[in-house]
DNA sequence: TGTACATCAGTGAACGCGCGTTCACTGATGTAC
DNA sequence: TGTACATCAGTGAACGCGCGTTCACTGATGTAC
């Protein structure tokens, strides 16, 4: 189960939501306001977190934000953005195909659940607060099935090689329903605040050994041991 | 697919969250607001509605809402109260054993999906606004938590006595988590506004079908008839 | 049946609050010469 | 290397807004006699 890398370290690419700073120093500004208002989403979501105290926590001020954004919405949006890459760049790491080429159909499946469970328990707040505002805004809602349009498009490259090990009559349309009812129990995990089975919270590990048994029994792929030792 | 009765019923049993009118005209200004305050969720969203819009479309005032409400937290309560009692309403219908004593096992599940589908387009706003507030207060998340678990109960009342039909070793726990992949997707399908698969959106009758699909298949339940008749 | 009156219901202006945003200003940076 | 100065970056008080809520008041209801 891999950690994050910092929140703080810049990005590859600038951010193309706002407009380039023009010395260091702004740079600089620019990170901290992002960071902060991360932390401060964790702390106490979408809703209780403000200019003012997005500016005070940053050690910066209300006007220095509005040099670094236009508006609220921006900062949101370049928090998105930010997001965004750090998931495909993982994304690629994951689909890269050398990684699978031995590798039983059922791994791949079992780490790529394993690696989108991950991400969602670490970062957890951000995506909270990504669905809030995907709620309500037809364009951040769309950039989201976008991310995920093109999960299931590399789980398609990787898996449909494969498509005699899967029972399901139509494969690619498997893959596709299977990474949607993956995201989808991802989400209602977020904003339900766990997952529940038998009457008791899931741990991590229990959590990606039952969607990935949901995925692979509606995808009809063959499990790598028998999952009898499940218990109540 | 069954249409809901008017919102405007009075319902069976008195709402426990506010605290009762004495006379009937409070009685009557009482489900204008909470009918209005419905409208205005379906219109406006969460956040879009504020106490004088709703006074003033309900023909009251703010101080008779006053009257009536607490607070704003009430009114919300209380609507989520008559929400659930609907539902409850509609729950006892589905789980009643007669109604299915020579069904196959496959068509209930497929029936408790179609109506949960049909609650769920018809009363996609008020289940918004509802995840919405779950996501921010315990209480209110633990309410759906408990519908929920109320709807895997009586499912498991309905369809153990059939596990010989059920190949998922564990039939308790796969009727539970079937359940759960059944809701998630559905509050998926709210939140993002829709389902698309193989690049376009699902009509309700076509989710309906994926929806069984996969809980028929996570379950091991045998389908009622072949598959195939899918297109990409 | 008539009426006095206590209680319930409803009115809407006003208040305080915290928000997002603006703006006149000061200070820091870096470059041209 | 030194310095003048245009530009960039940052400051924080102030503004307008819409919200939830309060409150002094008027009107409607229904019951006791």
């Amino acid at each position: 189960m891999s950690r994050l890398r910092a929140v703080t370290a810049a990005p590859a690419a600038p951010l193309e939501t706002v407009s380039g700073p023009k010395q260091a120093r702004s740079e600089r500004t620019l990170y901290r306001l992002l960071d902060t208002a991360e932390t401060l989403l964790a702390e106490k979501g979408l809703a209780g977190i403000s200019i003012p105290e997005i500016a005070r926590r940053a050690g910066s001020s209300v006007g220095g934000f509005y040099a670094r954004f236009q508006d609220k919405d921006e900062l949101l949006r370049a928090l998105e953005e930010r997001f965004f890459a750090q998931l495909s760049a993982r994304l690629d790491a994951l689909a890269d195909e050398r990684r699978w080429a031995r590798a039983a159909t059922a791994t791949i499946v079992e780490a790529a659940v394993a690696e989108l469970v991950a991400v969602t328990v670490a970062r957890r707040h951000m995506i909270r607060a990504f669905l809030y505002r995907a709620a309500q805004d037809r364009g951040v809602r769309e950039e989201g099935l976008r991310f995920r349009t093109r999960v299931a498009d590399r789980m398609r490259a990787l898996l449909l090689g494969r498509r005699a090990e899967i029972t399901h009559p139509d494969p690619a349309l498997a893959i596709d329903l299977g990474t949607q009812v993956a995201f989808a129990l991802m989400q209602q995990h977020v904003l339900l605040e766990g997952t529940r089975a038998g009457g008791r919270a899931l741990s991590e590990a229990e959590l990606c050994r039952e969607v990935t048994d949901i995925v692979l029994g509606y995808a009809g792929i063959r499990r790598r041991a028998r999952r009898g030792r499940r218990t109540r």
